[in-house]
Order: C-alpha cells, then structure tokens, then sequence
RNA sequence: GGGCGCGUAGCUCAGCGGUAGAGCUCUCGCCUUACAAGCGAGCGGUCGCAGGUUCGAACCCUGCCGCGCCCA
C-alpha cells in the first residue's frame, strides 16, 4: 500500500496486469459446460475503423463495459467480443484522402506499387487490387490505435475475439448468408429505379436517406392541351424532357375533363397523357404535375402502378444522357446532353422564357430534398440492377413478423422499441444491399456471357458454399477458365460489393462462430445484449433482426440497450463532422479513466447528456476517496481480510451492516434491469455516508482509544473490513482502476472476478434506521461547532439530546460512537416533541 | 403533418399519489493522528402553463406552450 495514494498510472499498470493474467478471458470450454444462463453474451458494435472515437464512442462503450463486468462478477462466463467495421464506403474516403488514390477497376495490379508518401495534387489512379491492399493496411494501423484506446477506457473485453467486417471469416459468413437468401426467395436481383448518389456513383438504401432543407424554386409551365395551355409548376424544369405524362387527383374538377385526353410538352412537343391518381395533391402548384422518369419516388409510384414508359435522361454521373430518350427530338435534346443538371436546367429555362411557356419569374421556395446521409449532393434517380433483400417494404405479412420480432426483444429503455416499429411499419421498399464500390464484400456471383457478350441475369452462376468466402473478379467459376473472363461466350463477376450493413447486420453470427465453431454458436446465439445508440437503430439494430429472423428463425438477442448521445452545451450530438467533438485521450489523461466512467454512468440508457468536464471532477473524487478511505480503514486503523464477514458486537456497526444490505439488493436490483445509474447513485450516496459518518463515528473506538470495552474495537474494524469489501464490489464496475487498486492491498486474485455482493453476506440483525439516527445527532453536534466557528476536535461540555420517543434507544445505542466523535464531556438524552435536536455547550476553552 | 421523449434549485439530474431531493456552483467556517485534490455548515424551487380526477397531485387525465430526436 502506497503511503500517498494516487490515480496516476492505474491505468497503465492494471492494463498491462488485466492482459498478463487474462482476467477477461472467455473460457469457452467451461461455458460450454455450463448451462446457458450462466452465459452472458454481447453483441458489441464494431466501430467504424476509418473513422475517429470521441468522447461519445467512451460513453457507450463504458454502459456495455459495466454491465458486462456485473454480470462477470456474479459468475458468468461473459462472451464479450469487439469487433472493426472496416469494410465500406468510409474506409474508402479515408484512403482516397489519406493517400491520394482512387480506384480505377480498369487498371491491372501493379504488385510493385508503393503509395505516395504525401497525396498529390490529383487523385492517384489505382487498380482494384492494390486499393483494396490500402484499405487493408490503413485498416490495421487505425484499429491498433482504436484498441490501445479501448484498453485505456478499461473495457474488459476478451481481446482474444477480434472481428473484421472485411476478414475472412466475414466475407465468408456475409456470403453463406446471402447465398441462403437467394436460396429461399429472400434475395433478389432487380432491374429498377434506385437512389443514386451522383458523387460516389453507387446507389444507396432508404435507412441512408435524410432529408435535407434546401432552396428551389416554382417554374411555371405551359403545355399545349386541347383547349389551351396548361399550366404546371415544377422545381425540376430540366427533367422535362423526360416527361411521360401530366396527373392530377381524380377528384379535381378543373382538370377531370383533361383526363384521357393528350397535351404537348413546350421545347419537345411530345405527346403527353393527362392522367389521374391519388397521390397527386390538389392545392400544391397548380395541382396538376408532371411526371418524369424520374424526378422522385412519387414518379417511381405513378411510373409503376399507371404503367408509363420510361425515358430516363440522368446518367450514373449525374450528368443528362448523350442520347435523347425514345419519342423526344434529338436536335432540341442535343444541346443539353452531357450538362449537369444544374445548367441543364439553366438552359432549359432560358429556352422556355425565349419560346414564352415559362410564365412569370420562377417562385423561390425551401423544400426538403433527398441526400445520401453521406453525401453533399442531391440524390437522382436511375434505373439500374441490384440486389436486395426483402423486408418487408412490400410485404405486410414480413412487416408484421418483424414487428412482432422487435417485440420479443426487451428494450432499455422501453421506449425504444417505439423507434423501431415506428421505422419497420414506414418501409417503403425493399432492402438494397449492392454498392458500386470497391472495398466491401463481393456477391458470390457470375454471369455467363450470351454470344454478343451481354451477361445473362436470369442464370447467375453461383458460388458453392465450400469456397467461400470467394472473389468473382479473381476467382472463376466451376466450369471455366480465366480466359473465359468478359469474352463472348465467357463468364463475367458480379462488379458489386455489399453494402457495409449487410455484412454488419450478421455481427452475432460472426462473433458467435456460425460459420467458424457452431458449437459455441449453439450456445451463445440469441446472445443477450445488443448495446448500441440509437440513431442506428433503423439501420443496424434493424437490419440484425431481418438476418437472424430468416437465418436462424429468431430474435438475435434478448435485449437491446439503447445509449444516448452525448451533446454538447448547445443539446447538439457530438461528432467529428460537427467539430464539436472532445478527443478523449486528453480528457482520460486530465480526470483519469475511472472519473470518465464514473461521468459515462450517470447518462442513462436513451438519455443524452451534455459533455461537461466540470462533472468529470466528481468522478475523480469519488475515485481518490475510495483509495483513501482503504488507506485508512486498511492503513491506520488496520483492518484486515480475515475480519470481513466476522460477527460486530456494536449496535453501531450492526446497523450499518444491515443498512449495506438494503443497499446491495437495490444496486442488484438496479443492475439487472441496465440501470446502472441507479445502481451507482445508491451505491455512492452510501459510500459518501460510510466516509463521512460511520468511519468517523467509529474511528477511536477502533483504534481501542474511546475507553470502552475491547470487543468493540473489534467489532469496529470487522464492521469497517466487511463494509469496504462489500463497496470495493459495488464500485468495480464503474472505477475498475481505483477499486482493483484497493483490492490489491488486502486480497488475493481481481475484484472484476470476486463475487457481486449479496444480501445474504451480510448480517440482518442490526437496525438500520440506528445508521440515520446517528448521523442526525452527529450532524447536530457538527452544526453547533459549525456555526461557533471552531474545530471539528473543539471539546463539547455537555450536549443533551432531545429525541423522539421512538428514537431514545437508538441515541443510546450510538452513545459511546457519538461522545468519542463529537469529543461530549457529558451527553444526555430525553426523550422530546418533533424531529431530534441537540442543546450543545462548547467547553470554555474552545470558545474564541 | 405523424410518432417518441423531455420541461423540478443558477447548472446536471433523481423523485412519478402522502411533509419538495442529490451532486455541482455559490456563501460562511474548520489543518480533524485517510484524504485541504479534504471536512463541516448554510443560501437556493409557487416541480412549464391552464383545467380536471382525488381527502391529498411534480407524480394520474385533458388541453395548451417550449425544447430535442425519429419519421413523412
């Protein structure tokens, strides 16, 4: 035992002791041989590696963490895996940035190449192969880093079970997984109109949509009808001449008569139907729109169910066709093809104003416009072929089955669910799972070429089970040759990836061995935590049910605990992007990591919670009193092991004792339904009242100094010994640092592997309202001295308590504790009217 | 527009039918054989507003107002 102790250097020293000793280990064979329940599994989210950890990630992370050291203590085999998103879109960014490359699938490999050491003016045309190398290696340094941070946070994961979303095993099990879907009609590939971000030239899925407010403006319209010109308003004059129709509600009597009939289109003078359809809203414009293939999904909708044609104009680039749609005239197209649809537009209403069927100025408006959540350009629409997996956007009977899927979870806290049912019953299509990216993984997938070299769709050759996980643009079918690849009568790799949530979406398979050690899957699989923030809860926690619902016929976990954010004093969410974000190492190194955890557990689960380093001192207190007051207890006063858990003869004690069992059954309680807030706020408010009070109450009698019979030294420091094993436990949790420290002073083997305290340890016999009575008393002698403005150690001539009747025996009871604190000469207790006071005398020689 | 959550002391939050709480801040004290990075004491709130239910309402119900998030 240190003579002064310190938080600093804890955390180096426990961390390097935690690994040496393998505490957090999983011991598979042992949990195998246990029944389930005394399992505890948890489906940590793998956090993005490319990207940056702040002060958020540290409170998340730090809820599972304590919940996952109270299960470990109460003598579960805790399967406790982390996990790297390392596969996707972000990990492609931060290469491209950080290196000054781009993947150019066209190139060949080069085996020789070396990375710019600083990234170039222009981005760096690579081959497929040598950016995936990148990713890989950027990948690795980035989780080394993410690791080392993690083992400073204190997380007491098994470091023996790491998972990539790009590793093998991954590959292997997104694959098997997608090949099942295909399999049983859950997958499929369609030719449709996507989301497309123009940017990344990869199509993207509803749960990555946001909306976003930007300005426009209202183009009024003439088209040539029948009986004269009708006018439509329109924030997108560029998609007109990829207008198949007019439509407006069937209920709108100005334009009844037009339905069936034909107008013109200004500039194209295409033939148009007027059609009608209950989507199209009466008072917005003029009510009658047109509709282009296609200009957003309420096109897609009128497209499909009013079977219009197409004529697409926006290519994969964002940029308008180099060829005119069917039925338009090429030479009017003609000037417009290859513009962006920012001066495509420009033209077009330059054109309409010479031609005159622009009436009026444009009107400027603020509309929401669809963006890709990642994406700083708005979303098109193209019709392309991809993959998808059904759930539920168009199937109420699916839909239904997830929703009662998401209540077979128990969520923390409990309105959560809301948040998922609310998103599951707003589906409106299905899954799209394919990217036109690089770094991901691949469809197990290829086509044979027909003779004119064009693939054929309808008979995909797949991957058998056994060789996965596989390569399509390397690996060759069964059957074929390499030089077979992309020649007439060859074979052609599906060019897609997975989109980074469908392999993410199978994290509990892949951590829990469904494809490397089914034996240990049998056992952990429902797992029993998924932890995570909830703004993922449309896509990960979501996308998890759809995969366990069709792999294994069930829910993949039984709880999900939803963690807030952490916001800065403006209530807005930290991220980097904001550059409102905290980095935590600096504010670990400062405070310490058990005054972070001790902050990170006072946020609830769902609650946000504004960052604020002043809290992060409380923490340390409370840390720094904890190896203080073991110090002491342990130190000075010289309790020992032998006398936790050994018979108190003192009232006083007894009643603490006693008092400690109310308190672990709360805190117990408390934990089992993820409340670990509660848990600390009962466990620290007892601490703070076994400091300030019972330590002080009791000190000279166990120092054999108050004069009293010896047993009640005795006592004393078997009251105090049981009571800091007990809190030592309590606290592990959440200052696994400090607590370990003071464990080491007195016990053998790791506080995170002692016992979770129970009731039964400690003894029911005493009163614990004698520990209440007591500090009042105490309290009021405190108060008199207090307010003479002298010492704690001023001596007291005679104090006379007036208590409640009821009250009398336990002032008597802690006489001997009181008249040695409060240094009474003479004290005496009548029994009085209302609440306990004290008539305090200071002796002469203590007043100024 | 729909859903969810939240409005309690200057700040952060408990309490969710029976006399308004904690921590921080602030003020005033105190070297007390663990801790001055400490200890003791004190100041501070018509519990967002308006109705209703009840013997009794921060707490239950209704309606407003404000804030946040999710979804259109």
């Amino acid at each position: 035992m240190p003579d002064k102790p310190t938080l600093e250097g804890l955390e180096a020293k426990w961390v390097a002791a935690w690994a040496r000793d393998d505490v957090y280990g999983f011991d598979r064979a042992a949990a195998l041989a246990a029944p389930r329940s005394q399992t505890y599994a948890i489906d940590t989210p793998p956090p993005t590696a490319s990207g940056s950890l702040h002060v958020g990630h540290v409170f998340s992370y730090t809820h599972t963490d304590i919940v996952a050291r109270y299960h470990r203590m109460t003598g579960k085999h805790v399967f406790y895996p982390m996990g790297w998103d390392d596969n996707g879109l972000p990990t492609e960014r931060r290469v491209q940035n950080f290196y000054g490359v781009r993947c150019d699938p066209s190139l060949p490999y080069d085996a020789g190449f070396t990375p710019p050491e600083k990234p170039g003016k222009d981005q760096l045309p690579i081959s497929r192969r040598n950016f995936v190398e990148l990713c890989e290696q950027l990948t690795a340094v980035d989780e080394a880093e993410f690791e080392k941070l993690w083992r400073q946070v204190g997380l007491s994961v098994d470091w023996g079970n790491v998972y990539r979303t790009i590793s093998e095993t991954s590959r292997a099990t997104a694959q098997r997984a997608f090949l099942h879907n295909l399999a049983r009609g859950e997958a499929y590939a369609q030719e449709a109109p996507t989301l497309w971000d123009v940017t990344f030239r990869t199509a993207v899925a509803q749960a990555e949509l946001e909306d976003r407010e930007r300005p426009g403006a209202y183009h009024r319209v003439a088209f040539a009808g029948p009986e004269g010109p009708v006018h439509i308003e329109t924030t997108r004059p560029e998609l007109l001449p990829a207008c198949v129709a007019l439509v407006a509600h069937p209920d709108d009597e100005r334009y009844q008569p037009l339905f069936g009939q034909t107008v013109r289109t200004p500039l194209f003078g295409v033939e148009v139907p007027v059609v009608a359809h209950r989507l199209a809203e009466k008072d917005k414009g003029s009510g009658i729109a047109m509709i282009c293939t296609f200009g957003d999904l309420t096109d897609v909708i009128w497209w499909r169910e009013l079977q219009l044609p197409t004529r697409a104009i926006i290519g994969w680039d964002g940029r308008l066709l180099p060829d005119a749609p069917d039925g338009v005239p090429a030479e009017v197209y003609a000037e417009l093809a290859g513009k962006t649809v920012f001066s495509a537009q420009q033209r077009i209403v330059e054109l309409l104003r010479e031609s005159g069927d622009l009436e009026g100025d444009p009107k400027p408006i603020t509309h929401p416009v669809k963006f890709f959540e990642k994406g700083e350009r708005p979303l098109e629409i193209v019709t392309t072929r991809q993959w998808y997996i059904r759930n539920g956007g168009r199937d109420a009977d699916l839909r239904a089955a997830l929703v009662a899927r998401g209540r077979e979870i128990q969520w923390v806290p409990e309105h959560m669910r809301h948040r998922y049912e609310n998103w599951v019953e707003g589906l409106n299509g299905d899954w799209l799972i394919s990217r036109q990216r690089f770094f991901g993984v691949p469809f197990p997938v290829w086509y044979r070429l027909d003779d004119a070299g064009e693939p054929v769709f309808d008979e995909p050759i797949l991957a058998p089970e056994s060789a996965l996980p596989v390569d399509p643009s390397s690996d060759v079918p069964e059957g074929f040759t390499e030089d077979q690849r992309g020649v007439p009568g060859g074979f052609a790799a599906d060019p897609d990836v997975m989109d980074t949530w469908a392999t993410s979406s199978l994290s509990p398979q892949v951590a829990s061995g469904w494809d490397t050690d089914p034996e240990l899957f049998g056992h952990v699989f429902p797992m029993d935590l998924r932890p995570q923030a909830h703004d993922i809860i449309r896509t990960w926690l979501f996308s998890t049910v759809v995969r366990a619902h069709y792999e294994q016929g069930q829910v993949p976990w039984t709880h999900a605990a939803i963690s807030g954010f952490v916001v800065d004093p403006d209530r807005k969410k930290m991220s980097k992007s904001k550059g409102n974000a905290t980095t935590p190492i600096d504010v670990l190194e400062k405070y310490g990591t058990d005054a972070v955890r001790w902050r990170a557990a006072g946020a609830r689960p769902g609650a946000d919670s504004p960052f604020d380093e002043v809290q992060m001192k409380v923490g340390r207190r409370l840390a720094i009193k904890l190896l203080n007051v073991g110090k002491f207890v342990l130190g000075s006063i010289g309790a020992t092991a032998d006398l936790v858990g050994t018979p108190v003869s003192e009232p006083v004690d007894a009643a603490l004792l006693t008092r400690l069992r109310e308190v672990v059954a709360e805190a117990t309680a408390a934990m089992e339904a993820y409340n670990y807030t509660r848990a600390l706020e009962v466990t620290e408010t007892f601490f703070w009242q076994f400091c300030d009070d019972h330590v002080e109450l009791v000190k000279t009698r166990a120092y054999g100094e108050d004069g009293g019979p010896a047993e009640g030294a005795t006592s004393a420091k078997a009251g105090l010994a049981t009571a800091l094993s007990v809190l030592n436990r309590l606290l592990a949790p959440v200052l696994p640092f400090a607590t370990e420290e003071v464990w080491s002073w007195w016990r053998t083997g790791s506080v995170h592997r002692a016992p979770w305290p129970t009731v039964e340890e400690l003894p029911a016999g005493g009163d614990a309202a004698l520990v209440g009575v007591a500090a009042e008393a105490l309290a009021a002698v405190r108060k008199a001295k207090s307010e003479a403005k002298v010492s704690m150690r001023a001596p007291v001539e005679s104090a006379v308590v007036h208590a409640p009747a009821d009250q009398v025996a336990l002032v008597e009871a802690v006489r001997r504790d009181l008249v040695a604190a409060g240094i009474i000469s003479t004290l005496t207790v009548e029994p009085g009217e209302g609440p306990l006071t004290v008539d305090v005398v200071l002796a002469p020689a203590a007043e100024a």
